[in-house]
DNA sequence: GCTAGAGTAGACAGATCTGTCTACTCTAGG
DNA sequence: CCTAGAGTAGACAGATCTGTCTACTCTAGC
């Protein structure tokens, strides 16, 4: 009988695993690797294990899972940028490490393009929502650079700098996703970069 | 009575407007507005006045016509892309020709990205043929760039030069694209490129 | 123990999409 | 004139997709 076992071990908790999580997390991935329109409902609610009536008691329709999927893309990539700055020990570690970042991704298996780029690419016209999300994605990008930038060239370059470093990251993931080089499109944005940024500081490295 | 007046006025050519060529011309415009997924077969031979049968009989599947577009999408960018850069006195103006080329194209109405890179999203994985003439594409892009480049940088440095303003001009693609900035996005990328290129031999003004 | 809520499994409707096929029409060339 | 080739219009098959709904099951809390 291979039904599952419910609750042999834990008493609460653990089995009680909030499906709507799960099911955001495993259309992330799906969505992710192959596209909006290309991942149907049934192959995320099977790869997920779960019905189609909690989905759609979760999420009035797929846009609406798209949405919320790409809501939680753009926390996790925050998050995880944030943390893998943080290991840095100079404002120009610190950034340098936003571009090693982009290279682990690119290097991932599945890697497939940015899901907010693919989103607008992919819906572009139809679903405004959907690109206002990616827009404030973006946004929320360029804000963190800026941030960064604010220790190597003031406050009042670090804005416009930041939407140069913007640009870079966007190409690199156009050359990778297209060309597959993952390790030499953002090794060549970093040392675009460097350069554009130009002789920093003595304080920093 | 509306139906097609046929050949009223001339004997030969004109009214055969060769299908074939209408179809993949149609089906440009929708895809690069709709996306592949976006956009059915009955869509665009209804635009384009065009029985199914007639699809079927140039092409053997939907992908084929997708891969055909791509490569008329390709010839028609760089015989424009050229034109417009022929136009340029000094090499450096034949290289801002580029960047400005781009501002044009990303102001467009139904601008919607880049096919080359919205294929390699749509379809990663799935499609290795289409995912190779969109490789084919960017080389094709970088070694106009390079051409561009040589009498600027001279021969050994121009690959590499052209790389990077590869990556510019993919950067302000998705910018443009998400952002909406179409000026913005060409004018920013060009800024970078002429800081990233540096002093240049007096010879060019 | 019982009930309410949440989930499962899956049938179903209705739309849409690719690709095939038939029957008809138009045109060019011999 | 007549025929072959190309195209039109559209029905059709078969797959797939979104979204709804029913009937059943499990679990938690009273």
């Amino acid at each position: 009988m291979p039904r599952r076992p419910a609750s042999l071990s834990a008493p609460e908790a653990p089995v009680r695993v909030d499906r709507r999580a799960h099911l955001v997390d495993t259309a992330l991935r799906l969505f992710a690797a192959g596209g909006y329109h290309g991942v149907g409902i049934d192959t995320i609610l099977a790869a997920a294990g779960v019905a189609k009536k909690t989905l759609y008691s979760h999420f009035p329709s797929k846009n609406a899972l798209i949405a919320e999927v790409l809501r939680e893309r753009d926390r996790r990539f925050l998050v995880s940028l944030a943390a893998c700055v943080d290991a840095g020990e100079t404002p120009l570690a610190r950034l340098q490490a936003v571009f090693d970042w982009h290279a682990c991704w690119f290097a991932e298996a599945d890697f497939a393009g940015c899901m907010f780029l693919n989103v607008a690419a992919e819906f572009h016209g139809a679903e405004a929502g959907l690109a206002q999300i990616a827009r404030d994605h973006k946004q929320a990008v360029e804000a963190f650079l800026a941030c960064l930038l604010v220790p190597l060239v003031g406050p009042e370059a670090a804005p416009q700098r930041a939407a140069e470093l913007n640009l870079l990251l966007d190409g690199a993931i156009g050359v990778a996703l297209v060309s597959g080089d993952a390790e030499g499109a953002a090794a060549r944005a970093w040392d675009m970069a460097r350069r554009l940024l130009g002789p920093l500081p003595a304080v920093q490295g």
